[in-house]
DNA sequence: CAAAATTAAATTGTATACAATTAATTTATA
DNA sequence: TATAAATTAATTGTATACAATTTAATTTTG
């Protein structure tokens, strides 16, 4: 039998698995400084574009379930840079808010991304056509 | 300020970072059958071309570390498709080594590479062009 | 309107990931 | 050759991820 389509190096999923690893691992000396983790992080770039947020919203937007997010925005409220309550209108739905601190943050953090792409010596037109593919796949996912 | 650079839509990383764990989630149903996970699935497939292997030449091929190999070969090992044990010329090293069951699982995991394609409805070429920036970015991190 | 169905967050359980440390072994060197 | 340095797995601790279940609230429907 044939088993090519077993070797590792004919899977496109292996590159794609091991690239979001590393890019992430990139962040986490920069994010660091923050107390911020890789998650933490992009859950904080929506706040910063949309605040207050249902959770619901939340979990769409970054692709995350509650059981992730729940844990994570526990966390961010310890912190002090989102608060956590109920919807009145639906007790349902738990409404998401960024706080001074939290909106402070983003004049903080605004080099990391600089920072990580200054990692990836790669030329802009690769990191174009990547994220056009990708999102060519994620519309059919 | 200009905060453009902070958000979702304006990153790399995160349709990297989305698509590789939606595309590992199509993997899941096809791997359940056979008791796996996609960790666990990679780790086979650099098994089924070399065996016997040091745990350390695992890790390097993988991009994992014994934080995350140690507890998973231990895994893999209950389930009988390989053996662990220390290397006689070396003592620090581990010895992984394919069971008879471990390589007849080749041949019932066969299509899932195809199973998985057919759930990623792009054009080969989108893939084949994926496949070639990831690993450019991968040589240079 | 009351019961059933639906919805949303939280919880529980399993499996990565990785940093930092530890323990055992081997290699280098004074 | 005895000790220091280096190497490798394993361990510990923290933080995702996600499936499956539970709980509470809302909506649908008979």
């Amino acid at each position: 039998m044939n088993y090519d389509s077993l070797k590792l190096e004919n899977q496109v999923c292996f590159p794609l698995y091991v690239c979001a690893k590393e890019v992430i691992n990139k962040y986490r000396p920069l994010l660091d400084r923050f107390d911020l983790t890789y998650t933490q992080y992009i859950t904080m770039m929506v706040l910063w574009e949309t605040s207050p947020i249902i959770s619901k919203e939340l979990c769409r937007k970054l692709y995350l379930d509650s059981g992730t997010l729940t844990p994570l925005l526990k966390k961010l409220e310890c912190k002090g840079y989102i608060t956590r309550c109920r919807d009145n209108d639906d007790e349902r739905n738990l409404v998401v808010c960024i706080t001074e601190k939290g909106m402070a943050l983003r004049d903080e953090i605004i080099s990391v991304p600089e920072s990580v792409r200054s990692c990836i010596p790669v030329p802009d037109e690769d990191l174009q056509q990547l994220y056009v593919i990708l999102y060519k796949i994620l519309e059919k996912l």
